[in-house]
Formats: structure tokens, C-alpha cells, sequence
DNA sequence: ACTCAATGTCTAGGTTGCTTTACATTCTTG
DNA sequence: CAAGAATGTAAAGCAACCTAGACATTGAGT
């Protein structure tokens, strides 16, 4: 059989709550990346749209905040 | 204020229950790849644990199993 | 035995995720 | 206003995700 033929363009851009989560907690996104274990930059990228977490980070996210992944994420 | 330091290491490797969900189906790799609209080596990739999916990858296939990720993918 | 679908793997190349460094802007508080 | 804290962005570089194409092996039919 051949293989399949699989368009460019990948899906992105996930929305997130990550900014209210924070806010609620009074945390800085420095904070937040300590606590992740990656740098504010990501953080702030994440935040405001550039690109989309990693499902491991996705997953530690998740944990920090102890809710599902849909809970913090919706593809939009 | 400084900037933070992170660790270079980035976490990786989530288990997937992909192969079983599609064998319940009795879908190809091939099936499943058209459905998920990525390669069929994509698909082989996630199986056999060569890396992870993106998010909205993710999220894709969440939705095409209609379960939540966790239900689908756990991080080890 | 032959054929063909299915799977596993490899290469090469492009795009995204994440890092460090650095700088500008905004907000608060003295 | 001055000084710091928080945030937004950008560039360069490396690692991870994903692609198309190709090839080898395995298993199921016929």
C-alpha cells in the first residue's frame, strides 16, 4: 500500500487559561516557570499565543494547577 | 529582577495507549494517520515511543477517540 | 511460493518548542 | 522623578516534532 499523503500546514494554537490561573494565585510568570522548570520566556510565550506547550509540559501544567489538561486548554 | 535559570533537560516520553484504541477499532496506522491528518510515520513514531505528540496533535486525537487526554496518554 | 497489506525504521529537510542573553516598556511605590 | 518588579519581544542556537520517500521484515490470504 502506499503511503499516505498528509497536508503542510499542522494544527496550532491552543488557548489557555494560563494567565488567570496565575493571576489567581497571585504568582508572577516567573513564578510560574520556577515552578515548571522552564524559563519565563516560555511562559510568557505560551501566554500570550506564540506557540503551544509541549504535552509533557502540558502534563506538568496540569499537575501544578491539579486539573485536567481540558481544564487549562481548548484548541480553540 | 534576574531573569531565572532552567535546566536544560526537558521532560519527555508519555505513554500512549494509542495502538490498543486502534487495534479496538481495527484501524491501520495508515487509517488512523488519514484520520489525524498527519503521516503514517508520525503515527508509528507516537506508537513506539520514538517522541511525543504536539498539543493540538493531542487534542486531535482526544477528540477523534472522544476521551480526555489523560484518558489516552499518561506522563510516566 | 507469491502477493500485498501492515509495520518498523532510516535519511534528509522544514517548522515548532525551548533556551540564554539582552533590551524596551509599563506599573508600582517611594 | 528614581528605582525596581513584572511583562513583552527579539535573535541565535539546539532539540523535538513532523514531512516525504525509500527500504526490510513480518503476517495473512490465495
Amino acid at each position: 500500500m502506499l503511503d499516505g499523503l498528509a497536508r503542510p500546514g499542522r494544527g496550532r494554537i491552543v488557548k489557555n487559561r494560563l494567565k488567570v490561573l496565575r493571576a489567581e494565585r497571585d504568582w508572577s510568570q516567573q513564578d510560574l516557570a520556577q515552578r515548571l522548570e522552564v524559563s519565563r520566556q516560555s511562559v510568557n510565550a505560551i501566554e500570550t499565543g506564540r506557540y503551544d506547550p509541549s504535552l509533557p509540559l502540558a502534563f506538568r501544567i496540569a499537575a501544578l494547577f491539579d486539573m485536567p489538561i481540558e481544564a487549562i486548554f481548548t484548541p480553540d
